[in-house]
RNA sequence: GCGCCCGUAGCUCAGCUGGAUAGAGCGUUGGCCUCCGGAGCCAAAGGUCGUGAGUUCGAAUCUCGCCGGGCGCGCCA
């Protein structure tokens, strides 16, 4: 309907052109939009406004030129001039009707569409170092990212979604390092366990699995381990040079092979729980992307010689600096270290780059709001590589704070003692989790009230959107339990028995839904969606409480519940885009 | 100091590429159950859109300054 209306404006525009009433050149685009006063009718366009200038006419004048060389269209019932010069458009009473019919027949289909054409497009979210369990913070990448790559792909997006996982840094060293420490605990050694090494559960269950199905064959005599190394925090000493120490150790007393299996022990281990986490998580990749894969395949040095090529490197104290001020960034990155290594930086300019030779229109990076210094060093790489930093598109997630009791839950990443991910999930559910984190838009702080999440009633959104869903379903186990039958071919034809004012905003609603999904896909911002959906369940609920749906006239009660399976289908596929049940009983 | 994000009702937040009288939920006050699930609904009160300028027919929305809050500024990842 939208478009059609633009294409009548549009048509009328040119008309004015060619009997010189409008300038002969370029027009600016014609938008129509949903008016927000039902006094403005259903549509309004507000071209004339923009156009007053440019013909030096006056607005109202324009307009009222504009309407006079409408076409017909037989869904209008009424164009007319108001305010300042917008043209609204009424439609007539029964061209709303159509749209029940048409979510019926399609079902789960209904809000998909072909606008992405099947360009392709990369997610890549979350993306924690596998040291460690998920936490609330990636949780809200994971639901963000999840509803973005759905909502694309119901507009017709051909998405990948994918897990960069990173295996080879130095966190992983200290992984493997703080594993073996605690191995060797269990092997009745005292150890002092590092100020910088990971000290959570899960550390000990990775060495109590090391422990038991091997035995003693990675023990060492703990004096060996720490014989000579530089003084810890705690002794007055430097904590990163001392965890680089012990990993240095490890490494020399177990010998490749047997450090390797730690390592990869701790590894395999951890991301498999992350897997597992998020995929009871509803949130599934395409793709787990091994870092440790990029510099195997020459990746890294690959990147680093293209932008030598491009004259983007320079030496300087010893190391490999890429010019990156050159871009727009505020200072110049090392990509060598003055050891040699190569850095973080330097492998994400080759993943980077491999994103966009893998051929993909669009790449979407979800981060953490406290990486975002790092957008423009990795947009200056790919504009120095020659790409287009315009296919990049970064999105930083703000973080959740979660509230119980009204009260701040305190974290600490430092002693181990944050909430994961899946303590949220087992405490307010999967649903309201997903619901919650993409309530607010994502570059905006999140208040994650916990009661609220949990509690059963009207306040919590999620309950109440869900609630409405299952009304429905309700409503027709009544319509068995008193021997009705549902005609929907009565239902269909009788449509035109909706009068009533919530019915009305129903049917706008239902409507409404494929340009609010593709809206949200478009603009990366799911949060639309949940607006929307309470919305249409608040407009169900009020339908509810003063209208009966199961009256005595069989047209009428058809027709009524026609329109409301066509509501529940459009909140059941809203909320299976947010990754959301839709429940049939609560 | 520099950079990014945020500042809208008592609280938590919407407000789509500038558009007609700024919206919702919670909270407060007052109402609604012989009737499809009250896990619901209705009404009222409540706002100098942080602030000062600018751009224009028109600014919560765009630009700049200032104030306030969050985050980030490593040869860590």
């Amino acid at each position: 309907m939208k478009h059609d209306l633009q294409r009548m404006v549009e048509a009328a525009l040119a008309a004015l052109q060619r009997d010189g009433t409008l300038p002969a050149e370029p027009l600016p685009p014609v938008q129509v939009e949903r008016a927000r006063d039902p006094r403005h009718g259903d549509w309004a366009c507000s071209v004339a406004l923009g156009l007053a200038r440019l013909a030096g006419r006056r607005p109202r004048e324009i307009a009222e030129a504009i309407v006079g060389r409408l076409g017909p269209d037989p869904r209008v019932s009424r164009v007319e001039v108001a305010g300042a010069g917008f043209i609204n458009f009424f439609l007539a009473p029964d061209a709303l009707l159509h749209v029940v019919g048409a979510v019926l027949a399609a079902g789960p289909a209904y809000g998909r569409s072909d606008l992405g054409r099947g360009r392709r497009v990369q997610v890549e979210f979350v993306s924690a170092n596998p040291t460690g369990p998920l936490h609330v913070g990636h949780g809200r990448g994971a639901a963000y990212g999840a509803a973005v790559a759905d909502l694309l792909e119901a507009v017709g997006f051909a998405v990948h979604r994918e897990y960069y996982v990173n295996d080879a840094g130095r966190q992983m060293d200290i992984l493997a390092a703080s594993v073996w420490l605690r191995y060797l605990e269990l092997c009745g050694e005292a150890v002092v366990f590092p100020a910088n090494a990971y000290r959570g559960d899960y550390v000990w269950d990775i060495a109590g699995t090391l422990h038991r199905e091997h035995g003693d064959a990675y023990h060492v005599p703990v004096a060996h381990v720490f014989d000579g190394l530089p003084p810890d925090e705690p002794a007055g000493g430097d904590k990163e040079r001392y965890i680089d120490a012990v990993i240095a150790r490890a490494r020399e007393l177990l010998g490749d092979n047997r450090y390797r299996f730690v390592f990869e022990l701790g590894l395999n281990t951890i991301l498999e729980d992350i897997r597992d986490d998020l995929r009871e998580f509803g949130v599934v990749y395409d793709e787990w992307y091994s870092e440790r894969s990029l510099s195997e395949r020459g990746a890294v040095q690959r990147a680093i010689e293209r932008l030598r090529d491009a004259g983007q490197l320079y030496e300087r104290d010893g190391a490999l600096w890429f010019r990156s001020t050159a871009f727009g960034d505020e200072k110049d990155r090392v990509v060598v270290r003055e050891n040699g290594q190569t850095t973080y930086f330097a492998s994400d300019i080759a993943y980077h780059m491999d994103k966009l030779e893998r051929g993909f229109d669009r790449v979407i990076d979800v981060w953490g709001a406290d990486h975002h210094g790092y957008v423009p060093r990795v947009k200056a790489a790919l504009q120095a590589l020659g790409d287009d930093p315009e296919r990049l598109d970064v999105r930083l997630v703000q973080f959740a704070t979660l509230y119980r009791g009204g009260e701040k839950v305190q974290m600490s990443t430092r002693s181990g003692e944050f909430v994961t991910l899946r303590q949220l999930r087992k405490e307010v559910g999967r649903d309201a989790a997903r619901f919650f984190y993409v309530m607010r838009k994502s570059e905006q702080h999140l208040d994650f009230d916990l009661d609220l999440a949990k509690s059963r009633s009207s306040d919590n959104p999620v309950y109440y959107v869900q609630y409405a869903h299952a009304r429905v379903a309700s409503v027709l186990r009544q319509l068995a339990e008193r021997g009705l039958e549902r005609h929907p071919e009565r239902g269909l034809a009788a449509l035109g028995r909706l009068t009533e004012s919530q019915e009305q905003a129903l049917l706008t609603g239902v409507a409404r839904y494929p340009e609010v999904v593709e809206s949200a896909a478009l603009a990366h911002e799911p949060h639309q969606l949940v607006h929307f959906l309470r919305e249409v369940a608040n407009d169900f609920h009020v339908y509810y409480t003063t209208h009966q749906f199961l009256v005595e006239d069989g047209d009428l009660r058809d027709a009524r519940l026609a329109l409301v399976l066509a509501v529940q289908q459009v909140l059941g596929n809203g909320l299976r885009l947010l990754g959301v049940s839709a429940p049939e009983a609560m």
